[in-house]
DNA sequence: TCATTACGATAGTATTACTATTGGCAAAAG
DNA sequence: CTTTTGCCAATAGTAATACTATCGTAATGA
């Protein structure tokens, strides 16, 4: 229950280059850039546009990280604790693991809203950030370097949580973890879809709980135990 | 039946300024970029580079291509129009709607292998390409233009059609769409996953049907027809 | 033969993603 | 009360990127 102590979120240091929650500078980095990101996109987003926006020099946000790219890491490790934090007091006490596995689907699917006990982050643009730019963190040549500095160690911490409920539910399911990230990367599909490419799903952009709704039954009709299985692939 | 017609895969025209098949230059285009995009992975991929390799000049690629964002979308157009053709022909005259699905389950989630009949495609590096760049092709602050100019036609079409077969299966379930959308996105982060993030995934990189096992078994138990359904989500 | 198209060659521009140096100011240390 | 240190601004500069524009010529085709 080691998350129970990152009542702050401490994001990996490896992420950044200067702790930018250690100053005022640091800490005005972090609110623009989540503004900066949503507004422009990540591509179109540059340390020289966020100097403008502080204001402050180009040269100071590179003290904080060596590029771009760590920054956007730095927001969704920052992301992917916080959930995990949420998930690990949500859940505890609770005995059903089912009862356990619903909670964390629901706070794994839902879109953050602004009930924000965190100051100063836009917490509606920061999950819209994760939902359009999560997968530009990793998708890159230099992942496997990055993977050994533990760049990514958050969201496989987050991953491995949940895939420990789902084998106390079932032991003999042999996908947990699969399952899990596939769970957490639809979310964010489906949901980009909803808003912007919504012939690929049936999820409406309004209906709140549709995508929890749809991965939860998803989730559970896949690890219940099935008597017989005559679903083997290869013809 | 109309995937039958396109024994050369035809690409949109709106993807492209120039045809590139209806010359030597544009064929030369297409073969090395692949290569090079494989090779540099998108973000380092330039023009410049490209016409140092082919060799020719810069200008002459923005002939056929406004951008490199738009000869990627054409890549991974000819890919899911190519595809699309194989599930129709592979399923044509098969009654069982649980056979067709199984198939175009396994062609979906299969790794492109050298088989090729198409000349002057390397494949493999193609396929490379899918799965580590497909994403960014709709991740963009330009998606909703896009789409709207038909840029994305050869996926939804895709979607739609195995989504038909699912509905076939069992006209009530809920989310035919969102759950083909799902499989084919999914085939693509496992298999990055187990290359470059195996601890997010339970399946090797080595077993060659894994992944096509682990979304087979997982389509058929979720659109099953469940006698009572006791996993709405919210509590 | 005349017009078109295809492409190469060359040139130029604004922006991006950095790196490096200097020096001022304020707080902590001696 | 100094001195050091750390923090940041200001300035400068660079190689690369993502284009755009113009011109000339060879081949193609009607």
């Amino acid at each position: 229950m080691e998350s129970l102590n990152n009542i702050q979120i401490k994001v990996n240091e490896s992420v950044y280059t200067k702790d930018p929650s250690s100053s005022d500078l640091g800490k005005k980095i972090i609110q623009h850039s989540i503004e900066l990101i949503d507004k422009l996109g990540f591509e179109a987003f540059t340390f020289a546009k966020l100097a403008d926006n502080i204001p402050c020099t180009e040269a100071s946000i590179y003290r904080y990280f060596e590029n771009k790219h760590r920054l956007l890491n730095y927001h969704l490790t920052w992301y992917w604790t916080w959930l995990d934090y949420r998930i690990t007091i949500s859940t505890a006490n609770i005995n059903s693991p089912e009862e356990r596995l619903k909670i964390a689907l629901r706070l794994l699917t839902t879109p953050l809203e602004q009930e924000s006990r965190i100051p100063q982050v836009d917490e509606a643009a920061l999950y819209r950030i994760v939902i359009a730019e999560s997968q530009k963190v990793y998708l890159t040549k230099q992942v496997d370097e990055e993977n050994k500095e533990g760049l990514f160690l958050s969201y496989k911490r987050l991953c491995k949580k949940v895939a420990a409920i789902v084998r106390e539910i079932n032991p003999g399911y042999r996908y947990p973890t699969a399952l899990i990230s596939t769970i957490i990367e639809s979310s964010y599909d489906q949901c980009y879809f909803a808003h912007h490419l919504p012939s690929l799903t049936e999820i409406p952009i309004d209906q709140v709980g549709g995508i929890t709704e749809y991965l939860t039954e998803l989730v559970f009709k896949v690890i219940k135990e099935s008597s017989s299985n005559d679903t083997t692939a290869h013809t």
